[in-house]
DNA sequence: AATTTATTTAGAAAAACATCTAAATAGAAG
DNA sequence: CTTCTATTTAGATGTTTTTCTAAATAAATT
């Protein structure tokens, strides 16, 4: 939790594909792996960064584990981008 | 350059306090070094990042170097960031 | 020209991170 | 209740990052 988290996941490559691969909908641990070429315990490593980072969350069925983008973290890292845009100031914050 | 630069340097708490700061005007390398715990080395490590993520600019002037935020940047990082909110879909990408 | 002030570069050490293999867990299916 | 499938956890290893100290550069001042 916490916009340093949610800075450090989007960080890596391979998290922000993740997350660009779950626009898509929601998908399994398995079907994400598939699309890396990293072996599915490294690909957990990073869910479990992006779930810690509140960017995704995890829905167990049956024995899968889907992942699922969690929208309103987003809008958190927008409104901490927006500060910086040109003719923003202190006010509004 | 590149959105991935951009989110390493972004990743660095400390970078994105010196963000912060600048938010407030330009200031020179010493003047953010002030700011931190860190050697000067450390901090003209992490502007030289900010500056490679075009983050920042620097102007040399006397024999200070003052930097700069660089609002345009900021408005890719929202792209980016923009296409995961609730709502939106493949269309306008 | 020598010295001082501001900053960067180089190189080294320590900490953090990514990735792997192997073992553990958990549920499904035989 | 054993085996298979999906995923995670643990531990090891290599790579990247952070930070430091010391040396280098560069402009300003004496």
């Amino acid at each position: 939790m916490g916009i340093a988290d949610t800075f450090k996941a989007l960080g890596s490559p391979v998290r922000r594909e993740i997350l660009v691969l779950l626009r898509g909908g929601r998908l399994s641990a398995g079907e994400i792996g598939e699309h890396f070429s990293m072996t599915g315990a490294t690909i957990s490593h990073h869910l479990s960064q992006l779930k810690k980072a509140d960017l995704v969350f995890e829905i167990k069925e049956k024995n899968f584990v889907y992942y699922e983008l969690n929208a309103t973290v987003f809008e958190e890292v927008m409104l901490w981008v927006a500060q910086f845009r040109e003719g923003e100031n202190d006010e509004g914050k």
